[in-house]
DNA sequence: AAGACCTCCAACCGCGGAACG
DNA sequence: ACGTTCCGCGGTTGGAGGTCT
């Protein structure tokens, strides 16, 4: 298709994103193909979004929705992270719907990132101790990694003696990490501190958030949004 | 000082499934 | 029932910035 080709893609200006929120308080975040399409033929030539109502989706679910916490994960949503991995494995969308302000990408970005430097550290030890691979495991190093990822780390978890593994949740015996009342709790009391203080404990936001994107929000009345 | 290496994360791709005509 | 369109998900990539040597 000839409009394909106009298609931007790669980073999003803040023009595209101020746009981009026009469209969405307008249209809503539902219809995204509608609303690129449309978008595309605005009557404003500046106004024109040249991008898929894919693009535009994935752009609003992990940056400009209003709802989303933006820097470093607390303690906290690391522990809600292990704790909803080991139970659901690599479902990032469900467990990103069970940490408030929290995407399934940043969430898989951050497991993954964190998740493979737990598996080196573990490749260390692995090295150190050669005895721990004994003769009759053909498993390599790569695969362990491989397989710290796909299991979510269960295996390596277990020999660190951190968590409980899916494993024994299926044989019925729980072994007692943290549960999830006690990490909710810790939320809560976190975000009470947080309010007290009147200053934001859960993460650094990104300055550019800060500076550049407040005065959108301030313009737009999210209480008649959809 | 500078090049190599590492970490982080935004964005893309491909696929499956739901919705709709 | 079937084909098409759209949305959402999980996996992957690439670039920017930071750290190490």
């Amino acid at each position: 298709m000839v409009q394909e080709e106009i298609m931007r893609r790669g980073p999003w200006t803040e023009e595209e994103d101020v746009q981009l929120l026009f469209y969405v308080k307008l249209f809503g975040d539902r219809r995204w193909d509608f609303l690129a399409k449309v978008s595309v033929f605005s009557f404003i030539p500046n106004n024109r979004l040249k991008r898929t109502g894919k693009s535009c989706r994935l752009r609003w679910v992990n940056y400009l929705n209003p709802d989303l916490k933006h820097g470093k994960m607390t303690p906290q949503e690391e522990r809600l992270v292990l704790e909803l991995h080991s139970k659901w494995g690599n479902r990032w969308s469900r467990i990103a719907r069970k940490i408030p302000g929290r995407t399934d990408n940043e969430i898989k970005n951050y497991w993954r990132t964190h998740m493979r430097k737990k598996a080196q550290e573990q490749r260390k030890k692995c090295s150190i101790s050669p005895s721990s691979s004994s003769s009759s495991s053909s498993i390599t190093h790569e695969e362990n990694e491989r397989n710290f990822y796909d299991t979510g780390g269960l295996k390596l978890l277990q020999v660190e003696g951190e968590r409980k593994s899916s494993d024994q949740e299926q044989d019925g015996k729980s072994m007692k990490v943290y549960s999830m009342d006690e990490i909710w709790k810790d939320i809560e009391l976190l975000e009470e501190k947080e309010e007290k203080m009147n200053k934001p404990i859960m993460g650094s936001i990104s300055p550019l958030w800060d500076y550049s994107l407040d005065s959108l929000w301030k313009d737009f009345d999210w209480s008649s949004f959809r």
